[in-house]
DNA sequence: GCGTGACATTTTTTT
DNA sequence: AATGTCACGC
């Protein structure tokens, strides 16, 4: 390494004491608390450049590890940005990347084949039905999801089927099924996402000569997200450092929102306790909100119990208040935001600095709906990725038989698609005959007749055809020879699927490029690991459409939270989970975090889900916002329902017509207060007169049934 | 073997 | 409402 500047490093000229305290941090393990817009990627990337430049430690001795390809390729971007050098020594990359690369180069010691192919979440689950299938498991009673659930969940724990806990019969199956699971995965020579992590910390684990060497070339790893780690990765971290490793780890516990699989922030104070040693840095300075929304974030965030302890401020000015919006029904919400966004674009706000942000993607329909009425450009995001449609996966699998025909999946995936008249009664025949012969369903169609061994010559010629054929021209050949093209060119719906093959060729191309491992195999597992960014869309200016979960880690000028209503958010399933409600609320304090500028919140009191109008009370999370940062642009007196149609509602609000009227001054849908039970929304009505009662369900979540002449209920 | 219609199901998401 | 899964009949 070439000497470096003395005295004061210009990189650090524009950080804050805080900021440039964690950054220049010596030798040592800490632990960084970075509150949401803190500068927390800023402080990471530079830690990296600074130890570089300042000749600690060279590339070679960096482990850069983050939750999403797009925080890797960000911070290597923003490195390569500041430091002139090839960053090509570091390991910089999720935590998956860099255990698939671990296992790439260690295959025979892992116990894989060299060419291991990954599946992703879609092909786990079909591996495990398909499994399921094969033993006579009962799915009503096992239902795949849940065993794929289990099987996930224990690996991330760092269990094995052995080491499963199975206390009685169910849950013993559960792991029998865990254990002939992995049992065909090492068959086939596949590895799901779990697995990679867990063969990789087991790799290490066991191997002492290969840990030892791994400890001594990493003399900093630094962790991104560290919030969002479960017991596997971060057991997997400590494989890494040796003692003479630092560990440097970046989180806020207040961002934690993917507990329900299996992110612990324990973690964090187990870091602490392990590692950090009371070397923590809290950065609690905002860069991004001003201070209403802060104020709103800070507020909302400190009815949590279980936190570590941060509060963001501002240097800012207080800014503007948050608007609250109360809408008739989840229509009239999307035309209030319509009207909103295309006022603020007037005044010159870009639609791409607005962000639409909604609990679930099943709200996304009425506001897309509404924006392309108004003809308001939006991107959505979330959703099915290029590489998980079905015409990729189809192609893919093809190129798996070619490198990889053990592969089970992937033979059954395609070798009646497009159709060959190969059913279902000749598959079960197959796999008698490849049960029989202790081989895989390949071999077993290699040395058959008829149509399948039809499939199988199908495959042999391409594999022949395009061995000596680049990468991309290899996957185009294949598409044709396949008969995916043909099926999709005659599909009048096929134009799509056929353009997004033409994608996958493009994408080979690219992925040859750039990449140094220009192999089919490297590119299949580059596919499955990189779901890859949704299409295009990009350099246009449109308004962002995203669930509260996909829009972390990003920022606007304008920030609209919708659907705020009880039951949706917080939903209602969160009442069921574990600290259900705080993981909500720090879900919650992400969505305000976002805004720089202007947040809106609304809610609806009607709401078509699931087919059916349900009411919904205000979500709480709007009375944990302190008032005098609110303004509320409208109290509507008047539910919204077309007049003299009574609804009727079950347990939670699901509206049945009815066509009796009433003439208690009461309606379906209007809030209510009650002396003893507080305030709630009427969701039923019975009777007339004096007999008339109405069902209310309460904020507390109680739901009752009141007689009008004598529960004292009044409007609220 | 394949296409059609009835039926259930419904958070959040990355790798 | 919309989507996927499954059983049934041709």
């Amino acid at each position: 390494m070439s000497a470096y500047p003395e005295g004061p490093v210009p990189l650090l000229e524009n950080l804050n004491p805080e900021q440039r305290a964690a950054v220049t941090l010596p030798h040592e393990s800490a632990l960084i608390l970075a509150g949401a817009g803190s500068g927390k990627t800023r402080v990471l990337t530079t830690r990296i450049v600074w130890l570089i430049q300042t000749g600690q430690v060279s590339p070679h001795g960096i482990l850069a590890v983050t939750f999403t390809n797009k925080a890797a390729k960000e911070m290597l971007t923003r490195i390569s940005a500041m430091l002139p050098i090839n960053t090509r020594g570091m390991w910089v990359g999720t935590f998956h990347g860099l255990s698939n690369r671990l296992l790439r180069t260690h295959w025979r010691e892992a116990g894989l084949p060299q060419s291991f192919q990954i599946l992703d979440s879609a092909d786990q689950l079909s591996a495990i039905k398909r499994l399921m299938k094969s033993m006579n498991v009962d799915t009503e009673k096992y239902e795949p999801k849940k065993v794929q659930w289990f099987i996930n969940g224990n690996k991330e724990a760092g269990r094995r089927a052995r080491d499963a806990e199975a206390f009685d019969e169910y849950s013993m199956r559960l792991a029998e099924l865990y254990e002939a699971y992995d049992a065909q995965c090492q068959r086939e020579g596949v590895a799901d996402f779990p697995e990679l992590l867990l063969r990789s910390y087991e790799l290490l684990y066991r191997n002492e000569p290969l840990r030892q060497h791994y400890r001594d070339r990493f003399k900093h790893i630094l962790i991104d997200e560290f919030q969002d780690t479960n017991t596997l990765q971060y057991r997997w971290l400590k494989l890494f450092a040796g003692p003479h490793t630092a560990l440097f780890a970046v989180g806020d516990d207040d961002q934690s929102i993917y507990a329900f699989r299996g992110a612990d922030t324990a973690n964090m104070a187990a870091f602490e306790r392990e590692f950090a040693h009371g070397n923590v840095i809290k950065l609690e300075q905002n860069y991004r909100s001003h201070g209403h929304i802060l104020t709103a974030a800070n507020t909302l965030i400190s009815q949590n119990a279980h936190r570590l302890g941060k509060n963001l401020w501002t240097a800012e000015g207080e800014g503007e208040p948050i608007r609250i919006f109360e809408a008739y029904s989840d229509q009239d919400e999307a035309s209030f935001v319509v009207d909103e966004v295309k006022t603020l674009n007037r005044e010159g706000v870009a639609l791409s600095d607005m962000a639409l942000l909604y609990r679930s993607n099943a709200q996304s329909r009425v506001l897309e709906h509404a924006l392309f009425s108004a003809h308001v450009p939006y991107r959505v995001y979330g959703g099915l990725r290029f590489f998980e449609r079905q015409e990729i996966k189809h192609a893919l699998a093809y190129l798996r038989l070619l490198t990889h025909p053990e592969d089970d999946g992937a033979f059954l995936r395609v070798v009646n698609f497009p159709a060959r008249g190969i059913g279902a009664r000749t598959l079960e025949q197959l796999a008698d005959h490849a049960v029989r012969a202790g081989g895989s369903l390949w071999q077993a169609a290699c040395t058959g007749s008829g149509k399948v061994a039809g499939f199988a010559r199908l495959v042999e010629e391409m594999k022949q055809a395009t061995a000596d054929l680049p990468l991309a021209e290899a996957i185009d050949h294949v598409i044709e020879a396949s008969g995916l093209a043909d099926y999709y060119r005659a599909d009048k719906e096929g134009a799509d699927r056929l353009e997004n093959l033409n994608e996958l060729v493009n994408a080979a191309a690219l992925f040859a490029d750039e990449s140094e491992d220009n192999t089919l195999d490297a590119f299949l597992a580059h596919a499955a690991l990189e779901a890859g960014e949704h299409q295009a869309g990009a350099g246009h200016d449109a308004l962002q459409l995203m669930t509260v979960h996909a829009a972390k880690g990003l920022e606007f000028h304008t920030v609209f939270i919708t659907g705020l209503e009880e039951s949706l958010f917080p939903h209602e399933q969160s009442a069921h989970e574990e600290n259900g409600l705080e993981e909500e609320r720090r879900l919650m304090y992400v969505a305000i975090t976002r805004a720089r500028r202007r947040l809106y919140l609304s809610h609806a009191q009607s709401r078509m889900l699931h087919g059916q109008v349900r009411y919904g009370l205000p979500s709480r999370f709007l009375n944990e916002l302190p008032e005098q940062v609110l303004l509320h642009l409208n109290r509507r007196a008047e539910p919204a329902y077309p007049s003299g149609v009574q609804q009727a509602a079950g347990h939670y609000g699901v509206a049945a017509p009815r066509s009796q009227g009433n003439d208690t001054g009461y309606k379906v849908g209007q809030s209510v207060a009650h002396a003893k039970f507080g305030t709630g929304i009427i969701i039923d009505f019975e009777g007339r007169g004096p007999d008339a009662r109405v069902q209310v369900k309460f904020r507390d979540g109680g739901t009752k049934w009141l007689a009008l002449a004598y529960a004292k209920l009044s409007p609220a």
